[in-house]
Order: C-alpha cells, then sequence, then structure tokens
DNA sequence: TTGTATGCGTTATCAT
DNA sequence: ATGATAACGCATACAA
C-alpha cells in the first residue's frame, strides 16, 4: 500500500511533520540540520514514503502537470512532437498528460473540461479547428495555454507554429521548377488554419507563375490516408487534361493516392509527380520515397513546451508566438515533365 | 481563474457546503430537494464552478487517473491500442494519463514513481522489458496494474496479450506454403517477450517442416525501421545460398529492410518475400503491400482498460490473462518460390 | 432534507 | 533548527 504518510515518517524518526517535509523538499532542505535530513531520508526510503501529489497540490495551488492534446495519435507526425514536450517537461520535473481529441470538437471540450478539473498548470494543444476558437479561448482565459503545430488565427492564444504559407510555395515551386504547368492540390479540411495556408502559399505560387491549379476537396473530416484515397479518385474524375503533378496537403494524403493512382493505372513519379507535407518516419523507405516538405515536429514540441513554462512563471510579456520554417525534402516522388 | 470553490456556490444560495456538494455529486443528489438542486446547479454554472479533482481525491482516496505507459510513440501500433483505452475509461468517467518509456528502464521507473505519487487508481503499460520484471512486480503490489500487449512471463501480472508464438507459425506457414525452404528472421530485441515467441514460433515450424531457418540480430535496441535496415545489411552479408522468404518481427522492420535490400538490387517479392508484424496502417497502401499478422490493436486496450478496472474494483478472483489471437493477411510482399 | 464538524496529506506561517 | 498550527477544497458520519 502506498498508505505511507510523511507523519508516519516523522514518527518514525521522532520528528514533527513540517521538518520532515523540510528534509524531504528539494528547496527547502537545506533549512534543516544535515543529521536530521539523512534520517528522514532514511526513514523515508526504509518504510516505502511516496510524496502524495494531490495533497501537496492541493496546498501549493499547483499540480505539476501539463495536459498535452493531441488531434490524432495516427498521424506519425506527433510522435516527434511529443517527444521534444515531454524531454522540456521532463527536465523541468514537470508531467505532461496525453489526450487524443480525434480531432472532434466535443471530445476536446470533454477533455478541457477534465483537465481543468484536474488543475492543470498548463495546457498543450495540437487540437484546434475553426470550430474551436471560442472554446480555446476560454479555456486560455483560465490557464496558460498555448498552441502547438495548428495555429487558430484570430485566438489570441500564444502559439509554436510554422509557415504554412511558406510550406505551399516550397512545394509549388518546386513542382514549377520541373516544368509541370497543370498542378492540383489535394486539400486538407478547410477548418483547420494549417491546411488553408498550405492551400494559399500554394496556389498563389503556382498562379503568379501562370500555371493552372486545380484544387480537390475531401468529404472527410480527418487528413488521412482513406482521404487521399478519396481524393485521388477525384482527381482521376476530372475533365480535361490530367494535371502532372499534384501537392498532397500531407504525407498520409500523399501515400493514400499514389496508392489509388497506382490502382487505376498510373505510376508516381513517372505519370504523376506528388509532393507531401510534414516528412513523417517511413516516408523515405517507401517506393517512390516521397518528395515532402519537412516539418521540425520535435522543435516544436519543444518550443511549445518552453512557452506553456513561461507563460506559467507569469512571463506574459514575452514573445507570444513563434513560427518556424519548413524545408523542401526532394525525393523519388516528383520528376522533371516529360523525362 | 478556477477560483470559484465549492463554498462560494453554496455562499451564493445559501446553503451549506455539504448541501451543495451532495447536489453536484451524481450519486448522492437524490438527498438533495429538487428544488435547492437547481439552485446549486444554476448558481455553479453562473459562477463557472469547476470541481477541484485534487482535492475531491484527497478526501475519497481515488482519484479517477488511469496511468498508461506506453514503449514507443512512434510505433504505429499503438494509436489503436490507445484509443481502445481511452473509450473503455472515457466511458466510465476515467481519465487516462498517457506517456512514453521510449521503451528505457530508468524512464519507465521514473515513469512510474511520478504515477505513484500522482496516486493514480491504476496502471496499464505495454512497455515491459525482462529487466523491468522487478519493478513492474513492486509496481503492481502497490497499486492494480495490467500488461497490454507486451507480456512478460513469470511475473504474475495479469495481462492482455496475443499469441506471439501463433503469430510466427502463421508466418512461418506462409512461407513454407509458398515453397520457400530457405528462410530467415528479422529479430527484434531479444529482452522483449514479443519477439521471443514471435521467434520461438516461427523457427519451430520452420525446422518441423525440415526447412532452413536463420535468425538474424540486431545491435539495436529497438524495433524501427533502422533495426530493419540494418538487419538486412546483415542478411546480404550472409555466407552461403541466400534465404529467400524472410519473417520480420515487425512491421516498420520489415519496410526498412525492404528498402535495403531495393537499394542493394534486390526486389521485394520478386527476389525476397517478406513476412511483416501488427499490420499497422499504411502496410497496405505501400508498395508491395506487405503481407503480415494482424494484431486486433483497439481490442487489446479496450481489454486491458476493462481488466484494469475490475482489479481496481477489487474483483481479484477474475481471470487476469486473455490472449488473443493473431490472424494472417496475405499481400503482395510474398510470393510463390520460383515465379 | 439540511447543517455541523472532521479529516484526507501537505506546506506555509509563525513561534520557539 | 525545529515544532505547533492552520489552511488548501472537498466528502462524509453524524446530528438536527
Amino acid at each position: 500500500m502506498g498508505r505511507v504518510t510523511l507523519k508516519d515518517v516523522a514518527d518514525h524518526v521522532g520528528v514533527n511533520v513540517s521538518t520532515a517535509s523540510r528534509a524531504l523538499s528539494h528547496d527547502r532542505n537545506s533549512l534543516v540540520s544535515p543529521d536530521t535530513r539523512r534520517r528522514v531520508e532514511d526513514a523515508a526510503r526504509e518504510l516505502g514514503y511516496r510524496g502524495n501529489l494531490q495533497a501537496s497540490a492541493l496546498r501549493r495551488g499547483r499540480t505539476g502537470i501539463i495536459g498535452v492534446i493531441v488531434a490524432d495519435l495516427n498521424n506519425p507526425f506527433i510522435g516527434p512532437v511529443l517527444r521534444g514536450v515531454a524531454n522540456a517537461l521532463g527536465g523541468r520535473g514537470l508531467l505532461p498528460i496525453m489526450t487524443e481529441s480525434r480531432d472532434s470538437s466535443d471530445e476536446l471540450a470533454q477533455i478541457c473540461d477534465k483537465m481543468l478539473a484536474q488543475r492543470v498548470d498548463g495546457i498543450i494543444t495540437t487540437a484546434g479547428r475553426y470550430g474551436d476558437r471560442a472554446l480555446l479561448k476560454r479555456v486560455a482565459s483560465e490557464v496558460p495555454t498555448v498552441l502547438a503545430v495548428r495555429q487558430l488565427p484570430g485566438s489570441g492564444i500564444p502559439t509554436i507554429g510554422h509557415d504554412d504559407t511558406v510550406g505551399g510555395r516550397l512545394a509549388a515551386e518546386h513542382l514549377l521548377s520541373l516544368g509541370h504547368t497543370r498542378l492540383a492540390q489535394l486539400m486538407g479540411p478547410e477548418d483547420i488554419w494549417s491546411f488553408e495556408g498550405r492551400a494559399n502559399g500554394f496556389r498563389r505560387a503556382v498562379e503568379d507563375a501562370g500555371a493552372m491549379c486545380t484544387d480537390i476537396q475531401a468529404a472527410v473530416r480527418l487528413p488521412t490516408s482513406d482521404a487521399g484515397c478519396q481524393l485521388a479518385e477525384r482527381l482521376l474524375g476530372l475533365p480535361g487534361e490530367r494535371p502532372t503533378a499534384v501537392f498532397a496537403h500531407n504525407d498520409s494524403i500523399a501515400i493514400g493516392a499514389i496508392d489509388t493512382l497506382r490502382r487505376a493505372g498510373l505510376t508516381c513519379p513517372d505519370d504523376i509527380s506528388i509532393v507531401g507535407f510534414n516528412d513523417v518516419p517511413l516516408t523515405d523507405k517507401i517506393l517512390p520515397p516521397l518528395t515532402t516538405v519537412r516539418l521540425p515536429g520535435y522543435e516544436l514540441g519543444r518550443l511549445a513546451a518552453e512557452l506553456v513554462l513561461t507563460r506559467i512563471d507569469g512571463n506574459d510579456g514575452s514573445a507570444n508566438t513563434v513560427m518556424l520554417t519548413p524545408e523542401l525534402v526532394v525525393r523519388g516522388s516528383t520528376i522533371e515533365l516529360g523525362t
């Protein structure tokens, strides 16, 4: 049983609970004589004492818990992000508690409620659709909150993001430089800023170059490989000449699309070039290796954790939004037109 | 601020805190008059009251939190498992808190310490190497604990697992039925039961059939695609005739191996057949689509959550170990010998 | 049906 | 350097 309490330890040594408390505390153990400190520590070990964080939190007014909400655990991109968060937090003795909203607004609301009831010291969320803006603003008003990966323009919530517009442009410029003039994009959900930004950046760059850009929307809510399959079907059903190059709004969509096109007899990159987004693990190991736009997932997570920590420390004046820059990674899924 | 307390609500209505407490409690609100109940509820909503789970937990002796420890968040197999856990738990109002050990024993120990200090009501862990047995036994003696996915023979800890021996045998029988007689297996870490079970099942079935089985060990600690690359290198360096069929101990290893073999000029399945394990998302979308052994990830998670709940309820007598059966999924990465 | 009183395990404040 | 004591916010046994 974890029923050993501080009082038990104190009694065992023959000191007062407050002395025992001081002796075991990391910041106040200098206030106690080296001797009693050792005796208390020994007793604690011997009795198998474990501090009760609940009680401690109740008294001190903070829990040392940071709530981390992710949209979709199946998105391979999230792994590095969570590691970045966990590393930055663990270093300071905080405990991240992660939950998945499956990109559902209802679940997000429930999760936020529970986390607030848990009295988390801060929240980091990668789940934020346009429809969640009011909810998250309310949450942010109750506890330090930061958005990671996804932005929510106009929410005023501190954000560690990346420049999706630039990312979309990078994809476009790459395909244009390969001579493609009929392009399409396989769009992610339109109520998420990441995809709107990618779409805008891509479309603008393509049109500025005088090339043609076709936007293909999915009827599904999540940017998964299934969405990629569906989008590829629609691409195939398009009237007129088929685009020779495609920008998929993330790697999963790209992989789903490549597969569907292949089943329809089209080879990537010979018949059609495809650029993905995120550079998730394994994209370099598949056939064809995916040309994609790389995002610094680990770094995003790390910075998000650090930002929430500075907000918790009351450092409201510090920079409250950071935008990392994506980077194009050229592999085998894109090829010069006509080769 | 979430500083609204139960007393505030009670004062606002003009009742005692205990009445307010009863009114807002789900199991005892029948003890209060319908009228005051409504008034308390209204006041709570109006003031933005949030129950303080820390305080409640301190008083009631349980937190409603279940600690969930996963070995590796980058393993795509874990997504469905976590969903199973979250669904089963959420339905009963419990909150899963997930953490990743990165398959490190040190981190696992730290995580367990923190979770015990948090006074979680139960722990579900998919991280368990042979070296962690003592630690986990100690943890299990303090709080209801169940192993999910990975087993730890001899630990006596309740487990929701799957039959790895059968899984290995399924892979072997499939390859043997295709006419292969020189087989190899790309082994996962040997201090994890899953891989030992797969190895045994495979080797026995192969040898029983009078065929040849070569075991290839990796020098790395984690069964990732990098390990797959390394194992494939070793496969290529093998003296004598090359195996014509390979059992990779999971899908990531398989994908890494296929890629490395391809770079060396060998095509899967034409030159070499490969079977994976887990059937993670996307394996059916890559080229070649992976033949693999499917595990019911969601079900594993769901059952693990239910098992930990019955343990928490003190139902110690109930079945404490469940073993699910894997299933072979034949796709394009395996082919009849000589075609 | 409601109120009173007490304690869950800690830590902070004030003494000593 | 240590002890006594009072909260933190809530839930319960008991009294009314």
